[in-house]
RNA sequence: GGGCCUAUAGCUCAGUUGGUUAGAGCGCGCGCCUGAUAAGCGCGAGGUCAUUGGUUCAAUUCCAAUUAGGCCCA
């Protein structure tokens, strides 16, 4: 007998008060330390976080990738591995500023400007101090473990000096240039968008869209009719685009004008107009026409031709397309080819230029209604219709973009593109079609465009000489030093705009002064240089806050053997990631990358704050508990969007529920009893272990192969499946069939055994569930371990190792035993249930018939056994019997079903014969079958291996099959059985008065049944069985005075009463 | 316009090399069971596996086209 005891367990799994209890615990005990001290020495597992921005707080979204990370990591150092732990944050860019705007309440540049530069970026770097604090502590909530004194942050000295580094490379081979460009811009934040930038940024929506006609110079009263969606990129065309193959019409529209369009886009004319000539596209290449704003200044000496365009369509507008050089991507390049003027109309606020007359100084979209009304004067208007189409809008801040010719600062892409692909190519990408994806964008990007128009970034190390106009670009802070002439670099606090910018220096080709360009850089260049920032690479830079580093660790943890991030990072950090690692070392920086999608509300639909069904991280960890969050996100497809809220949390809570009551059942009983425990994880003795504990062992161990394998491929979806399906057979099944074990009163062998050996399989799942839901983990681990005779287990859970399976304890046969056992319970139910026939009601006999080999090996050789004990009791009945092949007939028929696998590979089309042929009933086959032999249709000889005899019941008998499993249900009650069902009702009825008067379950009582005289002969004969079973002391046969509880029920229309008394303890 | 993904029960989703009774959970209906479980179990209703072609003895599965939704690129 134990001393120990462990703690009381509550039926209700309180997850609030759990998980608080287990972080304070970790906390106090230091537990994540002593893991980094337990692994310090071995193999290492490297991973790199990609930085959250620290922007606000966390979402429901980002704790699905948090949970993934957490869960490999803490499997990763289980199974003995080391790891960084390194979180990271990312704090700079638009995204910060756009956030500080709002907050300061600032709706411009100017107003940044304004507001002071100095204060807005030491507004910037508190903000996104705040908010990694508050994210840090969601993490925790949430249950990740990572060091995080040591996180890093992107706006760090050190990171900012590392991306120098890599610019100054890039210069050096002569990727990085200067480029004339047209480039989204977004007007409200003043800078132009990156490729990779445009994300989710095509919205659809509707402007009013207008068409025109042009008149032609040298044909009186012929007019061009050419629409656009953007007015104000009239006032910059320089050109018309038709396309030379299309068929184009010349019409006479009621008002007399004749207008030029294509053929295809009639629809679109007002009604009544008369076509008067056909032409081809290339008829009209060269010709001149009267530009819609001539009169403006930028417009003058401006020629305005039709030129040729092979993308041309008439999907949309007149086929005759406008041309802006100055306003379209596709236009400048036309406008290259073609040498056509270029005017660029607006400013970085995407307001008119002082030339543009009318229209100076308006917005270039408000702008729209003068510009018609100036059209309508002077007679170019022929009407405005609203248009619905995909437009893009600012990734950011939501304002539509405009197209604007800028000069900004590329990186060259095509010198590495094919060897991005290939490194790409040797990645591991989860789902695998992410790979393609990869591929797909590497071959379609254009050039990286680094700079950015804003104030708290990366400050580009360019610096452009007053004199010769040359670049010196600059690789380091010390670089930055020695080519100091203005501004005291250890005075600068950080490299930062304002500050940085008044540092001048030398120009290293005339020794000038050099002064740094506005401009600072793109934030996914920040993101991208960890791998080489965060590890010392080249003893290049590291900051004073940060622990001392060497070269050495970038050699060991690079390249990172597993990333995970959701999938729009392909082109967003992946990618940068890549570029930046296949520039500097030439290779991939990852080698395997789990990918996920988004995170939806639970009928699938986008969260919106709008929509009112967006779920804050908080509110979510709150109300369903951080394992219950980490459960729902390890248990979805990460190929699919994941549904996120209250209602599938409930249902992971009640998955959960399942394994906690299993431990509170074993809590409640092993107090009462004390059993001796040994450590399972030491002793393993199976020899005085039933069949149904060997088979729940078995289980186990075969569960701990599947966590493995699943948990090794970084594919969990399976095994959360798995798991649930096991805590099912641990409650409803192994626990459910075993409880009597656990109340009898003798300390037996057998009720040791069960203790033994639910004790085992609490003890290994905890180990088991520690990454995925480390806090019930937990919690039963330091409980479990108060029951152990000697103590040794870890101080944690997570300081454990991850179990290994034990091939010698894994039983296939008795596992296959026990779902034959299981099948024919689930079969004997379904044939009752076709019986009405109460499973209190005890029935003499089933049938089974099942394959003879099955029979004799699972089921006759252990009658007798617990497994057939298994079946009688679940099924209440007194007999299981072999039907005996003569006697089958009686209940069944036999069909002959071919075996397709197999005949098909040999018979191709003469299978359709043989099915047919199959179809009719034929003894003869039937017999041959049976006996082995073959049998032949027409020529075509069969072996009986080839086919399998299908069953089919006959009519009046109740039985249920699957397969080749046949259960027939002896459904005849005699007296005896009547008698024995009405004793369990009996028996039923006065447990359920015992639980009413909250009796304890070891409580002794004085029994009452008054009835009448066939019943009370019944309770008779019953009277030790019943007293065996409701703790009766003594049974009386006459209702007495003074009941603690009383009740009756009918039988068979007669009343019993029954009542019971509490018995003094003996 | 190009590319990728998705389409399976009322809802949310599985379905691992093509094989003849397509599964689970939730919801619904009927019944059962209960000294752990405000739980559980059984049965039932509910499917042209988006549509159409093709390959094959055999297609939810492979191929092509179409439709719808999502994403990416232009």
């Amino acid at each position: 007998m134990s001393e120990n005891k462990f703690e009381q367990v509550s039926s209700n799994y309180d997850q609030h008060q759990i998980e608080e209890k287990i972080l304070k615990f970790w906390d106090e005990k230091s537990i994540f330390k002593l893991l980094l001290e337990k692994n310090k020495d071995k193999p290492k597992w490297s991973f790199f976080d990609g930085p959250i921005t620290a922007n606000n707080p966390m979402g429901v979204h980002h704790a699905w990738g948090r949970t993934y990370k957490d869960i490999y990591q803490r499997y990763k150092a289980m199974c003995g591995f080391r790891l960084r732990y390194q979180n990271g944050f990312d704090c700079q860019g638009l995204w910060v500023e756009v956030e500080v705007e709002k907050e300061l309440n600032l709706n411009s540049k100017r107003d940044i400007i304004n507001f002071g530069l100095d204060k807005f970026s030491k507004a910037c770097r508190k903000r996104v101090e705040k908010y990694s604090q508050v994210i840090k502590n969601q993490s925790i909530r949430l249950g990740q473990w990572m060091d995080w004194d040591h996180s890093y942050y992107t706006m760090s000295d050190t990171n900012i000096q590392y991306i120098w580094y890599f610019l100054k490379k890039c210069w050096e081979k002569g990727w990085i240039y200067q480029g004339h460009r047209v480039m989204q811009w977004c007007p409200r934040c003043g800078t132009s968008l990156s490729q990779h930038e445009m994300t989710d940024s095509y919205k659809e929506m509707s402007h009013p869209s207008i068409f025109l006609a042009l008149p032609l110079k040298n044909e009186e009263n012929n007019h061009f009719l050419v629409w656009t969606t953007t007015p104000w990129t009239l006032t910059s065309n320089t050109a018309l685009a038709v396309h030379p193959d299309l068929t184009y019409v010349r019409v006479k529209d009621i008002s007399g004008k004749i207008l030029i369009l294509s053929k295809g886009c009639l629809q679109v004319l007002n009604k009544g107009y008369e076509i008067l000539s056909e032409h081809k596209g290339e008829e009209f290449i060269d010709s001149v026409y009267n530009g819609p704003f001539d009169e403006l200044i930028p417009q003058t000496d401006v020629k305005h031709k039709v030129i040729p365009w092979e993308a041309v369509g008439e999907e949309e507008g007149t086929g005759i397309v406008h041309i802006a050089p100055g306003c379209g991507a596709e236009d400048f390049e036309l406008g290259k080819l073609h040498n056509l003027s270029v005017i660029a109309p607006v400013d970085e606020d995407g307001y008119f230029l002082e030339n543009f007359g009318f229209l100076a100084g308006k917005e270039s979209n408000e702008a729209r209604k003068d510009i018609f009304i100036n059209l309508k004067e002077k007679g170019y208007y022929y009407k405005v219709e609203n248009y619905i189409h995909r437009y893009p809008v600012c990734w950011r801040c939501s304002k539509e973009l405009i197209f604007r010719l800028v000069d900004e600062w590329f990186i060259n892409t095509d010198n590495i593109r094919e060897k991005l692909k290939e490194e790409a190519s040797k990645v591991i990408w989860q789902p695998e079609y992410m790979g393609k994806r990869m591929q797909d964008w590497l071959s379609n990007m254009g050039h990286w465009c680094i700079s950015r128009r804003r104030f708290w970034g990366l400050p580009l190390p360019f610096y452009k000489c007053e004199k010769c106009g040359k670049y010196t670009v600059i690789k380091s802070k010390n670089d930055l030093k020695e080519k100091a002439l203005e501004g005291n670099i250890d005075e600068l606090h950080e490299l930062h705009r304002p500050w940085i910018d008044n540092i001048v220096i030398e120009c290293e080709h005339c020794k000038s002064k050099a002064y740094r360009i506005k401009d600072v850089g793109d934030c996914w260049l920040d993101a991208g240089i960890i791998p080489f920032s965060t590890l010392a690479y080249k003893n290049i830079a590291f900051e004073e806050n940060q622990l001392e580093k060497s070269h050495k660790d970038w050699e060991e943890w690079y390249p990172a053997d597993w990333v995970s991030e959701m999938r729009e990072q392909i082109r967003l950090w992946f990618y940068t990631l890549l570029y930046m690692s296949v520039t500097l070392e030439g290779k991939t920086p990852y080698k395997k990358v789990l990918l996920y999608e988004k995170v939806m509300d639970e009928k699938g639909n986008p969260m919106h704050k709008s929509h009112g069904n967006a779920i804050w991280f908080d509110e979510a960890v709150d109300k369903m508990g951080a394992d219950v969050m980490r459960w729902l996100y390890a248990g979805a497809n990460n190929a699919n969007n994941l549904n996120f809220g209250f209602g599938p949390a409930k249902e992971i809570k009640r998955k959960l529920l399942t394994l906690w009551n299993s431990y509170s059942f074993f809590i409640l009983y092993a107090n009462l009893d004390k059993p001796s425990l040994n450590d399972p994880f030491c002793e393993i003795d199976i020899r005085s272990l039933t069949d149904l504990d060997k088979w729940i062992i078995s289980r186990l161990h075969t569960l701990i192969k599947s966590c493995r394998k699943n948990l090794d491929n970084f594919d969990i979806m399976y095994l959360i499946k798995t798991l649930e399906v096991f805590f099912d057979e641990l409650s409803n099944w192994y626990i459910r069939r075993s409880r009597r074990r656990f109340w009898k009163s003798e300390n037996d062998q057998d009720k040791n055994a069960a203790y033994k050996t639910l004790f085992t399989v609490l003890s290994y799942l905890t180990r088991l569930l520690a990454p995925i839901t480390p806090f019930i983990a937990e919690e039963l681990f330091q409980n479990l371990r108060k029951g152990l005779l000697e103590d040794k287990w870890e101080t944690s859970v997570h300081l454990t190792e991850y179990p290994l399976p034990i091939e010698s304890l894994i039983d296939n046969k008795l596992e296959e035993k026990m779902s034959l056992a299981q099948l024919i319970v689930k079969l004997g139910l379904a044939a009752r249930n076709e019986a009405r026939i109460n499973v209190r009601q005890p029935l003499a006999e089933i049938k089974v018939k099942l394959p003879e080999n099955l029979w004799n090996e699972l089921l006759k050789e252990t009658e007798g056994s617990s497994l057939n004990d298994v079946i009688k009791e679940e099924l209440n009945i007194k007999n299981i019997s072999f039907l005996p092949e003569e006697r089958i007939t009686d209940y069944i028929t036999y069909v002959i079903k071919p075996d397709f696998q197999i005949l098909g590979k040999r018979l191709g089309k003469d299978l359709k014969a043989v099915i047919a042929a199959l179809t009719k009933p034929n003894s003869e086959w039937i017999d041959m079958v049976k006996n082995g032999s073959s049998f032949a249709i027409g020529d075509i000889k069969i072996s009986a291996s080839e086919v399998q005899l299908e069953i089919h019941s006959r009519q009046d008998t109740i039985c249920a099959y699957e397969e080749d499993i046949f259960v027939i249900l002896d459904t005849k009650i005699t007296r005896e059985l009547e008698q024995e069902g009405l004793i369990r009702e009996v028996v039923r009825n006065i447990q359920v008065l015992r639980k009413d008067a909250k009796l304890d379950v070891s409580d002794r009582i004085n029994l009452f049944i008054e009835a009448d005289k066939e019943i009370t002969e019944a309770v008779e004969l019953f009277e030790a069985y019943i007293k065996d079973e409701t703790l009766a002391v003594a049974l009386n046969y006459k209702l007495g005075d003074d009941l603690t509880a009383k009740g009756n029920l009918k039988i068979k229309s007669s009343e019993v009463l029954i009542g019971l008394k509490k018995a003094q303890k003996s």
